[in-house]
RNA sequence: GCGGCUGUAGCUCAGUGGUAGAGCGCCACCUUGCCAAGGUGGCUGUCGUGAGUUCAAAUCUCAUCAGCCGCUCCA
Protein backbone atom coordinates (compact mmCIF):
# COMPACT_ATOMS: atom_id res chain seq x y z
CA UNK A 1 0.00 0.00 0.00
CA UNK A 2 1.48 3.38 -0.79
CA UNK A 3 2.29 5.93 1.85
CA UNK A 4 0.17 8.82 2.31
CA UNK A 5 2.56 11.71 1.48
CA UNK A 6 3.20 13.45 4.54
CA UNK A 7 1.21 16.80 4.86
CA UNK A 8 2.37 19.86 4.65
CA UNK A 9 2.13 20.34 8.89
CA UNK A 10 4.62 17.51 8.95
CA UNK A 11 7.00 18.50 6.70
CA UNK A 12 7.17 21.73 8.58
CA UNK A 13 7.47 20.44 11.68
CA UNK A 14 10.42 17.94 10.42
CA UNK A 15 11.92 21.20 8.24
CA UNK A 16 11.70 23.32 11.99
CA UNK A 17 13.05 20.40 13.92
CA UNK A 18 15.69 19.22 11.58
CA UNK A 19 17.64 23.08 10.75
CA UNK A 20 16.92 24.55 14.00
CA UNK A 21 13.39 26.39 14.18
CA UNK A 22 11.66 24.77 16.76
CA UNK A 23 12.18 22.03 19.31
CA UNK A 24 10.05 19.86 21.48
CA UNK A 25 10.61 21.01 25.05
CA UNK A 26 12.01 18.52 27.18
CA UNK A 27 12.63 16.17 24.19
CA UNK A 28 15.41 14.38 26.59
CA UNK A 29 12.97 13.30 29.29
CA UNK A 30 10.37 12.30 27.16
CA UNK A 31 8.72 15.78 26.14
CA UNK A 32 6.48 17.94 27.76
CA UNK A 33 3.38 18.34 26.10
CA UNK A 34 2.73 20.70 23.64
CA UNK A 35 5.74 22.91 24.86
CA UNK A 36 8.40 24.20 22.76
CA UNK A 37 11.91 25.26 22.55
CA UNK A 38 13.07 27.75 19.92
CA UNK A 39 16.02 27.07 17.85
CA UNK A 40 18.92 29.22 16.72
CA UNK A 41 16.60 29.83 13.43
CA UNK A 42 13.61 30.21 15.10
CA UNK A 43 14.57 32.44 18.01
CA UNK A 44 15.65 35.36 14.26
CA UNK A 45 12.67 34.45 12.78
CA UNK A 46 10.35 35.73 16.42
CA UNK A 47 12.69 38.50 17.18
CA UNK A 48 12.08 39.48 13.25
CA UNK A 49 8.41 39.62 13.95
CA UNK A 50 8.62 41.50 17.34
CA UNK A 51 10.69 44.37 15.67
CA UNK A 52 8.23 44.20 12.98
CA UNK A 53 5.52 44.68 15.40
CA UNK A 54 6.83 47.19 17.05
CA UNK A 55 7.99 49.13 14.41
CA UNK A 56 5.14 49.45 12.52
CA UNK A 57 3.14 50.03 16.32
CA UNK A 58 5.00 52.29 18.11
CA UNK A 59 8.08 53.74 16.53
CA UNK A 60 6.48 54.56 13.15
CA UNK A 61 3.71 56.33 15.15
CA UNK A 62 3.66 59.34 17.67
CA UNK A 63 0.56 58.07 19.56
CA UNK A 64 2.02 55.45 20.82
CA UNK A 65 4.44 54.03 23.49
CA UNK A 66 5.50 51.01 24.97
CA UNK A 67 5.32 49.63 28.27
CA UNK A 68 6.60 46.07 30.13
CA UNK A 69 5.31 44.86 33.01
CA UNK A 70 5.31 42.44 35.35
CA UNK A 71 4.01 38.97 34.40
CA UNK A 72 2.81 38.22 37.77
CA UNK A 73 0.93 41.04 39.55
CA UNK A 74 -1.15 41.08 42.80
CA UNK A 75 -3.87 38.33 42.57
CA UNK A 76 -6.41 41.54 43.03
CA UNK A 77 -5.82 42.58 38.95
CA UNK A 78 -7.60 39.95 37.88
CA UNK A 79 -10.08 39.35 40.20
CA UNK A 80 -10.89 42.90 39.13
CA UNK A 81 -10.46 41.72 35.23
CA UNK A 82 -12.57 38.98 35.98
CA UNK A 83 -10.41 36.43 35.38
CA UNK A 84 -10.20 34.87 38.53
CA UNK A 85 -14.47 34.28 38.64
CA UNK A 86 -14.78 34.37 34.95
CA UNK A 87 -12.04 32.79 33.39
CA UNK A 88 -12.76 29.19 34.17
CA UNK A 89 -15.22 26.53 32.80
CA UNK A 90 -17.24 24.37 34.59
CA UNK A 91 -17.31 20.94 32.28
CA UNK A 92 -19.29 17.81 33.03
CA UNK A 93 -18.59 14.14 30.92
CA UNK A 94 -21.31 12.27 29.96
CA UNK A 95 -20.23 8.42 30.86
CA UNK A 96 -21.72 6.29 28.27
CA UNK A 97 -21.32 8.92 24.93
CA UNK A 98 -17.80 10.41 26.75
CA UNK A 99 -19.07 13.69 25.26
CA UNK A 100 -17.72 16.86 27.54
CA UNK A 101 -19.93 19.81 28.22
CA UNK A 102 -20.14 22.91 29.36
CA UNK A 103 -22.26 22.53 32.31
CA UNK A 104 -24.25 25.85 31.63
CA UNK A 105 -24.27 25.41 27.90
CA UNK A 106 -26.44 22.40 28.45
CA UNK A 107 -28.88 24.46 30.91
CA UNK A 108 -29.10 27.02 28.46
CA UNK A 109 -29.62 24.48 25.87
CA UNK A 110 -32.78 23.32 28.06
CA UNK A 111 -33.92 27.11 28.51
CA UNK A 112 -33.83 27.45 24.47
CA UNK A 113 -36.52 24.75 24.19
CA UNK A 114 -38.73 26.01 27.13
CA UNK A 115 -38.31 29.20 25.33
CA UNK A 116 -39.78 27.16 22.06
CA UNK A 117 -42.31 25.89 23.56
CA UNK A 118 -43.58 29.75 24.96
CA UNK A 119 -43.32 28.18 28.51
CA UNK A 120 -41.72 31.90 29.73
CA UNK A 121 -42.14 30.86 33.50
CA UNK A 122 -40.05 27.88 33.12
CA UNK A 123 -37.27 30.17 30.72
CA UNK A 124 -37.28 32.75 33.84
CA UNK A 125 -37.22 29.96 36.15
CA UNK A 126 -34.28 28.69 35.43
CA UNK A 127 -32.53 31.76 33.81
CA UNK A 128 -32.86 32.35 37.94
CA UNK A 129 -31.77 29.12 38.85
CA UNK A 130 -28.44 28.54 36.29
CA UNK A 131 -27.14 32.47 37.42
CA UNK A 132 -27.24 31.25 41.20
CA UNK A 133 -25.86 28.41 40.27
CA UNK A 134 -23.19 28.98 37.50
CA UNK A 135 -20.35 29.54 40.69
CA UNK A 136 -21.33 26.40 42.49
CA UNK A 137 -20.29 23.10 40.57
CA UNK A 138 -22.67 20.74 42.73
CA UNK A 139 -25.68 23.00 42.41
CA UNK A 140 -24.90 23.47 38.92
CA UNK A 141 -24.97 19.45 38.62
CA UNK A 142 -27.82 19.21 40.69
CA UNK A 143 -29.46 21.72 38.30
CA UNK A 144 -28.79 19.05 35.21
CA UNK A 145 -30.30 16.40 37.42
CA UNK A 146 -32.98 17.36 38.48
CA UNK A 147 -34.21 19.40 34.89
CA UNK A 148 -33.68 15.59 33.38
CA UNK A 149 -30.97 16.79 31.13
CA UNK A 150 -29.80 14.56 28.86
CA UNK A 151 -26.71 13.70 26.82
CA UNK A 152 -27.48 15.00 22.86
CA UNK A 153 -25.38 11.83 21.86
CA UNK A 154 -25.99 9.01 24.08
CA UNK A 155 -29.48 10.50 25.14
CA UNK A 156 -28.60 9.44 28.98
CA UNK A 157 -28.39 11.19 31.88
CA UNK A 158 -25.11 9.44 33.27
CA UNK A 159 -23.03 12.59 34.19
CA UNK A 160 -19.58 12.92 36.07
CA UNK A 161 -19.47 15.56 38.35
CA UNK A 162 -19.00 19.19 37.42
CA UNK A 163 -15.25 20.56 37.15
CA UNK A 164 -13.90 23.65 36.67
CA UNK A 165 -11.17 24.12 34.48
CA UNK A 166 -9.60 27.96 35.53
CA UNK A 167 -7.47 28.64 32.82
CA UNK A 168 -5.10 30.80 34.64
CA UNK A 169 -2.09 29.20 36.23
CA UNK A 170 -1.35 29.45 40.10
CA UNK A 171 1.30 29.92 42.11
CA UNK A 172 2.51 31.12 45.68
CA UNK A 173 4.77 33.98 46.29
CA UNK A 174 7.31 33.93 49.30
CA UNK A 175 8.02 31.17 51.42
CA UNK A 176 4.66 29.90 52.77
CA UNK A 177 2.30 28.45 50.41
CA UNK A 178 -0.40 29.25 51.97
CA UNK A 179 -3.61 30.36 50.79
CA UNK A 180 -3.00 33.79 51.53
CA UNK A 181 0.44 33.74 48.75
CA UNK A 182 -1.62 33.00 45.99
CA UNK A 183 -0.76 34.33 42.89
CA UNK A 184 -1.76 34.05 39.02
CA UNK A 185 0.84 33.92 35.95
CA UNK A 186 -1.63 36.59 33.85
CA UNK A 187 -3.61 35.10 31.50
CA UNK A 188 -2.74 38.65 29.48
CA UNK A 189 -0.32 41.23 28.85
CA UNK A 190 -3.27 44.14 28.46
CA UNK A 191 -4.24 44.25 32.39
CA UNK A 192 -0.34 45.10 32.90
CA UNK A 193 -1.69 48.27 30.24
CA UNK A 194 -5.00 48.88 32.00
CA UNK A 195 -3.53 49.48 35.42
CA UNK A 196 -0.42 51.57 34.53
CA UNK A 197 -3.12 53.76 32.61
CA UNK A 198 -2.16 57.24 34.80
CA UNK A 199 1.62 56.47 35.48
CA UNK A 200 1.96 56.31 31.47
CA UNK A 201 -0.27 59.69 31.36
CA UNK A 202 1.92 61.71 33.35
CA UNK A 203 4.59 60.31 32.71
CA UNK A 204 4.77 60.73 28.81
CA UNK A 205 1.68 63.80 29.03
CA UNK A 206 0.09 61.97 26.43
CA UNK A 207 -3.23 62.98 25.07
CA UNK A 208 -6.23 61.19 23.77
CA UNK A 209 -6.35 59.20 21.34
CA UNK A 210 -3.10 57.11 22.41
CA UNK A 211 -2.41 53.59 22.41
CA UNK A 212 0.31 51.76 24.42
CA UNK A 213 1.87 48.15 23.54
CA UNK A 214 3.60 45.61 25.04
CA UNK A 215 5.02 42.37 24.03
CA UNK A 216 5.31 39.46 26.47
CA UNK A 217 4.28 35.84 27.54
CA UNK A 218 0.89 35.13 28.92
CA UNK A 219 0.41 31.85 30.28
CA UNK A 220 -3.06 29.76 29.52
CA UNK A 221 -3.96 26.26 31.34
CA UNK A 222 -5.56 25.53 27.49
CA UNK A 223 -7.78 22.27 27.90
CA UNK A 224 -6.73 21.30 24.23
CA UNK A 225 -3.44 22.51 23.45
CA UNK A 226 -2.42 21.71 19.87
CA UNK A 227 -1.49 22.21 16.20
CA UNK A 228 2.13 22.70 16.75
CA UNK A 229 3.35 25.82 18.08
CA UNK A 230 -0.36 27.90 16.97
CA UNK A 231 -1.91 27.07 20.89
CA UNK A 232 0.72 26.50 23.45
CA UNK A 233 -0.15 27.14 27.26
CA UNK A 234 3.06 29.24 27.35
CA UNK A 235 2.96 31.66 24.41
CA UNK A 236 4.06 35.02 23.38
CA UNK A 237 1.25 38.04 22.68
CA UNK A 238 1.63 41.29 21.04
CA UNK A 239 -0.83 43.64 22.39
CA UNK A 240 -1.72 47.12 21.84
CA UNK A 241 -4.30 49.28 24.56
CA UNK A 242 -5.24 51.96 22.23
CA UNK A 243 -7.13 54.44 24.33
CA UNK A 244 -10.33 57.01 22.80
CA UNK A 245 -12.45 59.27 23.02
CA UNK A 246 -16.13 56.96 23.39
CA UNK A 247 -17.62 58.61 20.26
CA UNK A 248 -14.67 57.78 18.17
CA UNK A 249 -14.11 53.99 19.30
CA UNK A 250 -16.06 53.04 16.08
CA UNK A 251 -13.81 54.84 13.86
CA UNK A 252 -10.39 53.88 15.81
CA UNK A 253 -11.94 50.01 15.63
CA UNK A 254 -12.28 49.97 11.87
CA UNK A 255 -8.47 51.88 10.98
CA UNK A 256 -7.33 49.33 13.61
CA UNK A 257 -8.76 46.20 11.83
CA UNK A 258 -7.18 47.73 8.38
CA UNK A 259 -4.10 48.27 9.42
CA UNK A 260 -3.24 44.77 11.42
CA UNK A 261 -4.74 43.24 8.22
CA UNK A 262 -2.05 45.55 6.07
CA UNK A 263 0.75 44.29 8.78
CA UNK A 264 0.74 40.68 7.49
CA UNK A 265 -0.27 41.62 3.77
CA UNK A 266 2.92 43.94 3.93
CA UNK A 267 5.38 41.21 5.47
CA UNK A 268 4.12 38.83 2.46
CA UNK A 269 1.56 36.78 3.12
CA UNK A 270 -0.52 35.53 0.36
CA UNK A 271 -3.68 37.55 0.55
CA UNK A 272 -5.73 34.85 -0.57
CA UNK A 273 -4.99 33.42 2.95
CA UNK A 274 -6.01 35.92 5.23
CA UNK A 275 -9.39 37.43 5.94
CA UNK A 276 -10.90 39.30 8.84
CA UNK A 277 -13.80 37.75 10.04
CA UNK A 278 -16.64 39.64 12.72
CA UNK A 279 -17.61 38.17 15.27
CA UNK A 280 -21.36 37.19 15.94
CA UNK A 281 -22.86 39.10 18.57
CA UNK A 282 -23.24 35.69 20.86
CA UNK A 283 -19.44 35.00 20.04
CA UNK A 284 -17.91 38.56 21.55
CA UNK A 285 -16.64 38.21 25.12
CA UNK A 286 -18.29 39.81 28.14
CA UNK A 287 -16.08 42.88 28.01
CA UNK A 288 -16.18 43.60 23.55
CA UNK A 289 -18.27 45.76 22.48
CA UNK A 290 -17.25 44.20 18.78
CA UNK A 291 -14.40 41.90 17.66
CA UNK A 292 -12.90 41.37 14.64
CA UNK A 293 -10.28 38.47 14.11
CA UNK A 294 -7.33 38.76 11.51
CA UNK A 295 -7.42 34.89 10.19
CA UNK A 296 -5.22 32.67 8.13
CA UNK A 297 -5.83 29.81 6.18
CA UNK A 298 -3.57 27.02 7.87
CA UNK A 299 -3.37 23.46 6.35
CA UNK A 300 -6.05 22.95 9.82
CA UNK A 301 -8.52 25.41 8.16
CA UNK A 302 -9.31 28.88 8.90
CA UNK A 303 -7.48 30.17 12.61
CA UNK A 304 -7.31 33.08 14.31
CA UNK A 305 -3.95 34.76 13.79
CA UNK A 306 -4.95 38.21 15.77
CA UNK A 307 -8.45 39.52 17.30
CA UNK A 308 -9.21 43.37 17.55
CA UNK A 309 -11.45 44.26 19.55
CA UNK A 310 -13.31 47.22 21.23
CA UNK A 311 -12.99 46.62 24.85
CA UNK A 312 -14.97 50.13 25.87
CA UNK A 313 -14.62 51.17 29.17
CA UNK A 314 -14.78 47.78 31.07
CA UNK A 315 -11.44 47.37 31.96
CA UNK A 316 -10.45 50.79 33.36
CA UNK A 317 -13.86 51.06 34.97
CA UNK A 318 -13.57 47.70 36.74
CA UNK A 319 -9.96 48.47 37.94
CA UNK A 320 -11.12 52.03 39.10
CA UNK A 321 -13.43 50.64 40.62
CA UNK A 322 -12.02 47.54 42.63
CA UNK A 323 -8.79 49.52 43.53
CA UNK A 324 -10.49 53.39 44.21
CA UNK A 325 -8.25 54.96 42.04
CA UNK A 326 -9.83 56.94 39.10
CA UNK A 327 -8.37 55.67 35.41
CA UNK A 328 -9.56 58.27 33.19
CA UNK A 329 -8.62 61.12 31.44
CA UNK A 330 -9.02 64.86 32.21
CA UNK A 331 -10.25 67.09 29.66
CA UNK A 332 -8.60 70.53 29.95
CA UNK A 333 -10.31 72.14 26.79
CA UNK A 334 -13.61 70.90 27.75
CA UNK A 335 -12.82 70.55 31.62
CA UNK A 336 -14.04 67.16 31.64
CA UNK A 337 -12.82 63.89 33.06
CA UNK A 338 -13.45 61.23 30.05
CA UNK A 339 -13.51 57.29 30.83
CA UNK A 340 -11.87 56.21 27.75
CA UNK A 341 -12.78 53.44 25.56
CA UNK A 342 -10.41 51.18 24.43
CA UNK A 343 -9.56 49.63 20.79
CA UNK A 344 -7.40 46.59 21.55
CA UNK A 345 -4.93 44.88 18.75
CA UNK A 346 -3.81 41.85 20.25
CA UNK A 347 -1.53 39.03 18.27
CA UNK A 348 -0.05 35.76 19.11
CA UNK A 349 3.61 35.89 18.38
CA UNK A 350 4.36 32.13 18.26
CA UNK A 351 1.43 31.64 16.00
CA UNK A 352 2.33 34.60 13.77
CA UNK A 353 5.86 33.11 13.03
CA UNK A 354 4.31 30.11 12.24
CA UNK A 355 2.10 31.70 9.95
CA UNK A 356 5.04 33.01 8.05
CA UNK A 357 6.73 29.33 8.03
CA UNK A 358 3.53 28.09 6.78
CA UNK A 359 2.93 30.57 3.94
CA UNK A 360 6.35 31.12 3.28
CA UNK A 361 6.98 27.32 2.29
CA UNK A 362 7.18 26.51 -1.20
CA UNK A 363 8.76 23.28 -3.09
CA UNK A 364 9.71 22.92 -6.57
CA UNK A 365 10.10 20.21 -9.20
CA UNK A 366 10.13 16.80 -7.29
CA UNK A 367 12.75 14.42 -6.75
CA UNK A 368 16.12 14.79 -6.74
CA UNK A 369 15.50 17.72 -8.64
CA UNK A 370 13.24 19.28 -5.83
CA UNK A 371 13.84 22.49 -3.92
CA UNK A 372 12.31 23.57 -0.89
CA UNK A 373 12.22 26.99 -0.36
CA UNK A 374 11.14 29.44 2.91
CA UNK A 375 10.02 32.46 0.71
CA UNK A 376 9.85 34.67 4.14
CA UNK A 377 10.28 38.29 3.63
CA UNK A 378 13.83 39.61 4.05
CA UNK A 379 12.83 41.71 6.63
CA UNK A 380 11.80 38.48 8.46
CA UNK A 381 14.13 35.96 7.42
CA UNK A 382 16.22 34.70 9.53
CA UNK A 383 19.69 35.30 8.09
CA UNK A 384 19.67 38.14 5.32
CA UNK A 385 22.56 37.39 3.48
CA UNK A 386 25.12 34.37 2.98
CA UNK A 387 28.78 34.63 2.15
CA UNK A 388 30.58 31.59 -0.30
CA UNK A 389 33.71 31.04 -1.57
CA UNK A 390 33.08 29.19 -4.92
CA UNK A 391 35.49 26.69 -4.37
CA UNK A 392 37.87 26.19 -1.20
CA UNK A 393 41.09 27.50 -2.93
CA UNK A 394 43.10 30.63 -4.56
CA UNK A 395 42.39 32.78 -1.13
CA UNK A 396 38.64 32.80 -2.29
CA UNK A 397 38.00 31.95 1.83
CA UNK A 398 39.69 34.33 2.64
CA UNK A 399 37.99 36.38 0.71
CA UNK A 400 34.68 35.63 1.62
CA UNK A 401 35.43 35.67 5.08
CA UNK A 402 36.52 39.42 5.03
CA UNK A 403 33.11 40.23 3.49
CA UNK A 404 30.76 38.30 5.52
CA UNK A 405 32.93 40.61 8.37
CA UNK A 406 32.10 43.83 6.33
CA UNK A 407 28.33 43.10 5.89
CA UNK A 408 28.01 41.52 9.66
CA UNK A 409 27.26 44.99 11.58
CA UNK A 410 24.17 45.67 8.60
CA UNK A 411 22.75 42.30 7.63
CA UNK A 412 22.55 38.64 9.79
CA UNK A 413 24.70 37.06 7.77
CA UNK A 414 26.18 33.77 7.51
CA UNK A 415 29.29 31.91 5.39
CA UNK A 416 29.91 28.68 4.34
CA UNK A 417 32.48 27.00 2.72
CA UNK A 418 31.47 23.02 2.21
CA UNK A 419 30.27 21.33 -0.38
CA UNK A 420 29.08 22.30 -4.03
CA UNK A 421 27.84 25.49 -4.53
CA UNK A 422 24.62 24.45 -5.43
CA UNK A 423 23.76 22.46 -2.45
CA UNK A 424 24.91 25.42 -0.42
CA UNK A 425 22.47 27.39 -2.13
CA UNK A 426 19.52 24.71 -1.51
CA UNK A 427 20.58 25.16 1.93
CA UNK A 428 20.12 28.45 2.42
CA UNK A 429 17.02 28.17 0.08
CA UNK A 430 15.41 25.82 2.84
CA UNK A 431 15.89 28.33 5.62
CA UNK A 432 14.60 31.02 3.77
CA UNK A 433 17.67 33.24 3.22
CA UNK A 434 16.75 35.59 0.53
CA UNK A 435 20.16 36.75 -0.59
CA UNK A 436 23.55 34.92 -1.21
CA UNK A 437 26.75 36.30 -2.27
CA UNK A 438 29.68 33.97 -4.20
CA UNK A 439 34.11 35.11 -4.29
CA UNK A 440 35.21 33.39 -7.25
CA UNK A 441 38.30 33.52 -9.59
CA UNK A 442 37.36 37.41 -11.12
CA UNK A 443 36.33 38.73 -7.63
CA UNK A 444 40.10 39.65 -6.91
CA UNK A 445 40.34 41.26 -10.11
CA UNK A 446 37.26 42.91 -10.74
CA UNK A 447 36.20 43.54 -7.24
CA UNK A 448 32.70 41.70 -7.75
CA UNK A 449 30.73 39.22 -6.69
CA UNK A 450 27.72 37.03 -8.10
CA UNK A 451 24.54 38.08 -6.00
CA UNK A 452 21.88 35.17 -6.16
CA UNK A 453 18.38 36.03 -5.57
CA UNK A 454 16.28 32.94 -3.68
CA UNK A 455 12.81 33.44 -5.47
CA UNK A 456 14.06 33.53 -8.92
CA UNK A 457 17.16 31.89 -8.69
CA UNK A 458 18.63 35.02 -10.61
CA UNK A 459 21.95 36.12 -10.30
CA UNK A 460 24.03 39.34 -11.26
CA UNK A 461 27.53 40.75 -10.68
CA UNK A 462 27.78 43.24 -8.22
CA UNK A 463 30.84 45.67 -6.75
CA UNK A 464 32.19 44.64 -3.71
CA UNK A 465 32.00 48.46 -2.63
CA UNK A 466 28.09 48.69 -3.49
CA UNK A 467 26.87 45.22 -1.80
CA UNK A 468 25.29 47.13 1.47
CA UNK A 469 23.51 49.69 -0.38
CA UNK A 470 22.26 47.02 -2.93
CA UNK A 471 20.77 44.82 -0.45
CA UNK A 472 19.31 47.36 1.31
CA UNK A 473 17.84 48.39 -1.60
CA UNK A 474 16.64 45.02 -2.58
CA UNK A 475 15.57 44.65 1.16
CA UNK A 476 13.13 47.47 0.17
CA UNK A 477 11.72 46.45 -3.19
CA UNK A 478 11.15 42.89 -2.14
CA UNK A 479 7.83 41.94 -3.26
CA UNK A 480 6.27 38.31 -2.89
CA UNK A 481 6.91 36.00 -6.20
CA UNK A 482 3.51 35.60 -8.26
CA UNK A 483 3.03 31.91 -9.20
CA UNK A 484 4.13 32.41 -12.67
CA UNK A 485 7.15 33.84 -11.36
CA UNK A 486 8.39 30.73 -9.83
CA UNK A 487 10.94 28.93 -11.96
CA UNK A 488 9.73 25.61 -11.33
C1' G B 1 -9.87 14.47 30.60
C1' C B 2 -12.49 10.64 26.89
C1' G B 3 -12.36 7.86 22.05
C1' G B 4 -9.47 6.40 17.53
C1' C B 5 -4.50 6.08 15.37
C1' U B 6 0.86 6.44 16.31
C1' G B 7 6.09 6.31 18.77
C1' U B 8 12.85 2.39 15.77
C1' A B 9 19.44 7.13 13.83
C1' G B 10 19.27 14.47 13.12
C1' C B 11 14.88 13.67 9.17
C1' U B 12 11.61 9.96 6.45
C1' C B 13 10.75 5.08 7.43
C1' A B 14 11.56 -0.76 6.88
C1' G B 15 12.00 -4.63 10.36
C1' U B 16 5.77 -9.37 13.86
C1' G B 17 9.80 -13.74 18.96
C1' G B 18 16.28 -15.37 17.39
C1' U B 19 23.23 -10.73 15.63
C1' A B 20 19.08 -3.42 15.01
C1' G B 21 18.71 -1.70 9.21
C1' A B 22 17.95 1.60 4.49
C1' G B 23 17.66 6.34 2.05
C1' C B 24 18.63 11.26 2.99
C1' G B 25 21.50 14.26 6.26
C1' C B 26 26.01 15.36 9.10
C1' C B 27 31.78 15.34 9.76
C1' A B 28 36.98 14.71 7.56
C1' C B 29 40.05 14.28 3.22
C1' C B 30 40.29 14.23 -2.12
C1' U B 31 37.70 16.07 -6.13
C1' U B 32 34.67 20.25 -7.42
C1' G B 33 34.89 26.75 -11.24
C1' C B 34 27.50 28.95 -10.23
C1' C B 35 22.21 25.69 -8.61
C1' A B 36 21.03 19.00 -3.99
C1' A B 37 27.86 15.81 -9.05
C1' G B 38 31.58 11.87 -7.59
C1' G B 39 35.27 8.90 -4.49
C1' U B 40 37.25 7.19 0.35
C1' G B 41 36.65 7.02 5.42
C1' G B 42 33.72 8.26 9.72
C1' C B 43 29.65 9.73 13.46
C1' U B 44 24.69 8.77 15.14
C1' G B 45 20.30 4.43 18.53
C1' U B 46 19.13 3.01 26.34
C1' C B 47 13.69 0.45 19.22
C1' G B 48 9.45 6.69 23.87
C1' U B 49 9.86 5.01 29.39
C1' G B 50 8.99 1.21 33.23
C1' A B 51 7.50 -3.57 34.51
C1' G B 52 5.84 -8.57 33.10
C1' U B 53 5.71 -13.35 29.97
C1' U B 54 9.78 -16.19 27.56
C1' C B 55 15.85 -19.86 26.97
C1' A B 56 15.33 -15.29 24.00
C1' A B 57 11.23 -9.09 23.31
C1' A B 58 11.87 -3.47 18.71
C1' U B 59 8.21 -7.61 18.03
C1' C B 60 3.55 -10.48 22.98
C1' U B 61 0.96 -8.31 27.81
C1' C B 62 0.19 -4.28 31.34
C1' A B 63 1.19 0.54 32.97
C1' U B 64 3.06 5.26 31.89
C1' C B 65 4.81 9.47 28.90
C1' A B 66 4.51 12.01 24.29
C1' G B 67 2.34 13.08 19.34
C1' C B 68 -1.75 13.34 15.59
C1' C B 69 -7.32 13.51 14.62
C1' G B 70 -12.23 14.56 16.99
C1' C B 71 -15.20 17.20 21.64
C1' U B 72 -15.17 21.97 25.12
C1' C B 73 -11.55 27.00 25.08
C1' C B 74 -8.48 30.95 22.86
C1' A B 75 -3.78 35.28 20.96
Amino acid sequence: MAKPAPNLMDKIVSLCKRRGFVFAASEIYGGQGSTYDWGPLGVELKRRVKEAWWESMVYARQDVVGIDSAIIQSPEVWRASGHVGGFSDPLIDNKTSKQRYRADHLVEAKIEKYRKKGKMDKVQELTEKLNTAIADNAALKQLIVDEGIKCPVSGTDDWTDVRQFNLMFETHVGALQDSASVAYLRPETAQGIFINFNNVVTATRKKLPFGIAQIGKSFRNEITPGNFVFRTREFEQMEMEFFCRPEDAPRWYSYWQEQRYQWYLDLGVTPEKLRMREHAQDELAHYAAGCGDVEYLFPFGWSELEGVANRTDYDLKKHSEASGTSLTWFDQEANEHVSPFVIEPAAGCDRTAMTFLVDAYDEEGDGKEQRVVLRFHPKIAPVTVAVFPLVKKEGMPEKAAEIEAMLRPYFRTAMEENQSIGRRYRRQDEIGTPFCLTVDGESAVDGCVTLRERDSMAQQRVPIANLVAVLQNSIVAWQRPQPAEIVS
